[in-house]
DNA sequence: CGCCTTGTTGAATACTGTCAATACACGTGG
DNA sequence: CCACGTGTATTGACAGTATTCAACAAGGCG
């Protein structure tokens, strides 16, 4: 299988045969972590190669906001985060997952060496911030309803363009209470909506196992705009193009 | 009075003069908007000198959500946002405003001539996220009151770090409408909201400016943290210091 | 088998939104 | 100077959404 942090980059830029390897070398002491572990020590950046993971945030009574989801290829802490502060978050293995916790200072020798690595993580760092910002819609605007089947749609979308779904399905390793700090929703609501998108037959869900019944149907109940993911719309099975132009 | 996108890249990266020179040289055409106008062409990344603006979305129905406020200094676009989709998002400013529109291929070319600017350009993109993320936390875990408590501590404090806040007070040009479509409530409750945090005597507010009694209460109510700013905690007069190490 | 986590359910409560009416401020035109 | 219109702020009554508390079911694991 490909190098899922290769593939995340190339999304964005075509990298050269000597760019490629010094992606690979990033990735080279990656190591395994069991699920429900704390990930990324400081100075260094974590880098999901498998697995899933979330970042996090705690109030100071307890309460706990996700804000991050991520899927193999992804950067669990920004590149700069050192410079711009970056709140006091943790980032923790939902499942047993592959990730290369690379130094920050590696990273920017490697940035410094080849230029188009660096647009590459830049341009990834701009995705996850679109990502960001329609979350920030969901949690503002959309009811708990759309909301969840937005976050369907989005998982959906997103493991898809990894090759990580099944026809309608994919992984989904989170309890209604990781849903719940997700969403911002408390763990019986969650449970309610998840029924009744059930019973409405958007999806099934069964342990960890997400079922689209039709993910046209499911994404215009979430009132979801696809332009956001970065993605080409609607692929039957991943792997998007290179260049793609586009409105401002 | 000194270039606002200036002072914000330093807050990042000293500056070389060649530098600084570009950076003016980027802001050299920049116009004035009146206030509640659309901004930002496609193919530019709108640069705000001087003003208020804002970054929304509307949900098919008419539902709006900001998830950007804009003070001077502040890019309300991401740059790559083209390589990486960012969802259909409109920039509006809020009161008449001095706003450099720069051309994504100008902007582009300056930062392969200087590398610096790129990396502060950069830090400054993971900065905003990090006001993203922690809009995040708001809009799922914090209660109406904490989360209006939470915005004007955080509007206060950056707008006082541009030298924007006169003692305890600064500028706040927004209805409760727009309050209520920036935290994702209904202008009714935000008046409410707004009525309680009066009769605590947390803040006062009347037109368009926000008088903060007590800064550490407020930022106590709304449980905030505030390593997420990126800016020195508690300075009195704003202006941050350039170099700064932290926590992962 | 018993413990622990996760999922499910009901009832009561609290929070937030909607609707509708009224008040206020400002700028325009008479 | 005043009448009027528009946008904003405020209020009350009511409906709807979501939370809390508490109990119980189901499955995995030692």
């Amino acid at each position: 299988m490909m190098n899922a942090l290769l593939r995340k980059l190339e999304r964005f830029e075509t990298l050269t045969r000597g760019e490629r390897d010094a992606v690979e070398q990033l990735c080279a002491g990656a190591v395994h972590h069991r699920g429900d572990e704390q990930v990324g020590q400081a100075g260094t950046i974590p880098i999901l190669l498998h697995g899933f993971a979330y970042r996090f945030k705690l109030l100071s009574d307890g309460r706990r906001q996700i804000h991050g989801l991520f899927v193999s290829g992804d950067l669990c802490r920004h590149i700069y985060g050192h410079l711009a502060g970056q709140g006091e978050c943790g980032v923790r293995t939902l499942t047993p997952s592959l990730v290369a916790s690379v130094q920050v200072t590696t990273l920017l020798a490697v940035m410094e060496e080849h230029p188009r690595i660096a647009k590459a993580l830049w341009a990834n760092t701009v995705a996850d911030d679109a990502l960001l910002r329609e979350w920030v819609v969901s949690l503002g605007r959309r009811t708990a309803y759309e909301r969840m089947a937005h976050l369907f749609c989005e998982v959906f979308l997103r493991l898809r363009a990894v090759g990580q779904a099944e026809g309608e399905s994919c992984d989904l390793p989170l309890t209604q209470m990781d849903l719940g700090d997700l969403m911002g929703l408390s763990t019986v609501h969650v449970n309610r909506v998840l029924q009744q998108l059930r019973r409405d037959g958007l999806i099934a869900l069964k342990g960890s196992q997400l079922t689209i019944r039709d993910v046209g149907v499911l994404s215009r109940a979430a009132d979801l705009d696809p332009s956001y993911l970065g993605l080409d719309t609607l692929p039957s099975s991943g792997r998007t193009g290179t260049a793609r132009a586009q409105i401002a």
